[in-house]
DNA sequence: CAGTATCCGACGCGATACTG
DNA sequence: CAGTATCGCGTCGGATACTG
């Protein structure tokens, strides 16, 4: 690694960006919980803006982190889901927060 | 932490933020070899200037993570190292590099 | 209800020139 | 050698209004 030094192709760096977003982490947390429709997330996380909080799904989505389930009903209904891609990164983030604890606090 | 969802508390993200600059986990990866002056520090990483450089090293310094030790000589020396908290964060880069290496390939 | 469409400001990062 | 000092730009995130 030290020859290249591209951080584009780090391992850690490609990881990260998986969650890197401004809310990623919260939206992961309120979906891990259970499946959720755009306004039920939205009320957990007051803070986001309309706009945003469908970049940051979309995003996810394309990363393959959760899934779009859309109803065709009038009102229309969508469900976001964690994948079992998005779930297989959670021990990842229990493990990161495990080492703050241990090294900070 | 449903109940707050403040991202700013949250463990995950404040460790992340500690190697979430654009050049640190490089820097860091350098100095986990060995010490470095400024100067050796850019010619591992040439995409960088030195003021960007210079801001990622002070933050870094800031968070712990490296120590500055500065010669009083002319030409002026200055050498970087990881700290033995900078060490500690090594095994978690490791295993999110392994997350990577499992999950995505 | 679940989005788009605009507009905008802050910040991170970069290029270049200068200095003790 | 190891930095500062400026200037500037692109991207991310935010505020607000509108829509199928």
């Amino acid at each position: 690694m030290e020859n290249e030094l591209d951080h584009a192709d780090c391992p850690v760096t490609a990881t990260i960006a998986l969650f890197g977003g401004r809310w990623k982490l919260l939206i992961l947390y309120v979906l891990s919980r259970n499946t959720r429709r755009f306004g039920e997330i939205q009320v957990r996380i007051p803070a986001i803006s309309k706009k945003v909080l469908t970049e940051q799904l979309r995003e996810l989505e394309a990363d393959g982190l959760i899934s779009r389930k859309e109803y065709k009903e009038l009102p229309p209904r969508v469900e976001y889901a964690l994948t079992d891609f998005g779930k297989s990164l959670c021990p990842l983030l229990i493990d990161i927060a495990a080492w703050k604890r241990k090294n900070i606090g």
